[in-house]
This record gives structure tokens, C-alpha cells and sequence, in this order.
DNA sequence: TAAGATGGACAACGTGGTTGTCGGAAAGGT
DNA sequence: ACCTTTCCGACAACCACGTTGTCCATCTTA
């Protein structure tokens, strides 16, 4: 009995349809202003959260050293998605914020994710997606995003 | 109506469905003799395939530039998965080959996705497997794999 | 045969990640 | 109160992967 499809189709398909949503979050996303956003912007921005925090928990939350979030920081503060300021409580620290454009990014991916989950659901139905959704959750971590995608995937 | 699930997190399940796929191909690659293989490597083991190619083909298969794909039969080279041959009838070309090596990486590949999607199969039944994979079907496009993942992840 | 298109290599560059190191500041133990 | 340990952030060096631009040799085509 091998009438079951072939394994490999599996990754792919779901690494297609995670680029697919994501391709067009941020084409959206481009036409809506905010052109200069990369993929892993979006998922920094999330980690940060509306509450702020810092560099080195930023790597521990992304699963990155400290100075790799420190040069993501410095990226999203020089395109103005982050600001930093000092931490009263600690001269040690620097606390990373949203500023308001990046607020408005995150409030606008998330209504784009909606819309493409709505887009999803008309097609395969609300059912059938639910249920994607769920059989995913059986069979993934529920850890965070591990944004160390670039150098998992290719490097040694 | 929104009871609805936010929309963030269907790429997030699709993207950590895909990554423990390939972190588990890739943990049993390693005992079974492969532990040099990277993620990216079996991509583009499969796109070369079975009868060889050349740089700049492999490069338009992948969605890379040919100097990108130059790049990566050279570590492969390197590595002992994939040998260079001139192409008798065109001197300009030089043909990239599977190695016995690199035959072997990608049958013992093929056979762990099938155990790894057996196994998913075991936890959501048979019945569930396909269906998701029919729909992810519906909404993914047909095409190959692109492999410029860091690239498309990270840079502007 | 001359002009154009293609394959492969080299170089320069940008981005993202890593480790190693360091100084300053907080926390903990004696 | 002091000294040691821990932690934060920054700097530097390095590697991996992608890009564009350039170049030459070779095949194709007009």
C-alpha cells in the first residue's frame, strides 16, 4: 500500500503557503505605506510588542544572540519603526519602543493577516480551514517565531 | 463575527510545521551518515536531480541568480555531494552530477519524509493528512521551490 | 562571417547571523 | 560595606548567502 503521496510534497507545500501569505502581507503592506518593511521586520516588531523591551530579551524571545537583535534594532530604528530610550530603573539597559509608525504597521499586518485568513476560508471554507489550523497545532511546537531563518537554512 | 482565530497565526503554524519537518529530516540525515547536509542542500540536490544541469540552469530552477547557484554547487563540490564534468557538446558548459554520495543523501531523504509524514499521519489520521494537503494545494501555487530564503527573509 | 545570446567565473557589495571581547552597572554573598 | 558574579550593550572580526556588474569564451542566428 503506497498509494499515499510522497512525504517531500509535505514540507513544501507548507513552506509555499507560508511564503504566499507572507508575499502578500507585504505587498499590502507596500501599497498601504510601508514599502520598506522585510518579512523579518514583522515578526521583530510582534516580538517587541506594544510593551517594549530589550535588545538581549529580544534575542532570547527570536532565539538569536543579543548582537544579532542589536543590529536588527538598528535597522528598524533607522527606517523609524523603534526608538530607544534609556531605562531609569537600570543605566544598563536601553528599552526598545514601537513608535507610532511602528504601531500602525503592526495594526495594519494584523488586519491584512485577517483578510488573508478570510481569503483562505472562502476558499476552502471556514470548516476546512479551522481544521487546518487545528491539525497544524497537533503537530507543531508551541514555542515562538525562531527568527534565525537566514542562517538556518543555509549555513553550517 | 470574530470568533474567527486572528489571521497571524496561519503562517506561523504553516512556517513551524515546515521547520520541524525539515529539522527532523535533517537530524536523522546526520545519524544516517549526513550530518554536513544543510536544509538548503537537499533543495538543491532534488532541483539538480537525477540527469544533472548546469549552473545557470539550476540557478533559473531555483529562482537564484546562476552566480548564486555557481555559488552553492561549490560548496556542494566541496562537500562531496555533486562533481563538474565539461558537457562534450558545448564547451561553455560544465555539467553538475549527482556524486554516489549525493544519490544516496537523496534516497535516505525521501524515505525519512515518507516515515515523517507516516508519522503525522499516525497523530491527524490519513484522512486529515490529505485533506490538508489537498487544500494547502488549493491555495499554494504550482511552482518550484525558491530557494533565495535568506535573501527574501532578511534584505531590502 | 559578423552580431547577438548564453554559460561560467571573478570581484565588490549588502544583509543577517555567529563568536569573542570589553567596560559599565546591577545583584548577591560574606 | 565590599568584592565577586552576573548581565547589558556595543565593537570588531568572521562566515554564509544573496545581489549586481563585468569579462571572456563559446554557441547560435541572421
Amino acid at each position: 500500500m503506497s498509494s499515499d503521496p510522497p512525504g517531500y510534497l509535505l514540507p513544501l507545500r507548507l513552506f509555499l503557503g507560508f511564503r504566499v501569505l507572507i508575499d502578500e502581507l507585504h505587498a499590502q503592506l507596500a501599497r498601504q505605506g510601508h514599502p520598506d518593511v522585510r518579512p523579518m521586520h514583522g515578526f521583530v516588531l510582534q516580538a517587541i510588542g506594544a510593551g517594549g523591551t530589550t535588545a538581549a530579551e529580544l534575542g532570547r524571545r527570536l532565539g538569536i544572540s543579543k548582537q544579532a537583535a542589536g543590529k536588527t534594532i538598528d535597522s528598524l530604528e533607522q527606517i523609524g519603526y523603534v526608538e530607544r530610550e534609556p531605562d531609569p530603573r537600570d543605566a544598563r539597559r536601553r528599552i526598545v519602543r514601537l513608535t507610532a509608525r511602528g504601531i500602525d504597521c503592526l495594526a495594519r499586518s494584523a488586519r491584512i493577516f485577517d483578510d488573508l485568513r478570510a481569503r483562505w476560508a472562502a476558499v476552502l471554507g471556514e470548516e476546512r480551514l479551522r481544521a487546518l489550523e487545528a491539525d497544524l497545532r497537533k503537530v507543531t511546537p508551541s514555542g515562538a517565531f525562531p527568527l534565525d531563518v537566514p542562517g538556518w537554512f543555509g549555513s553550517s
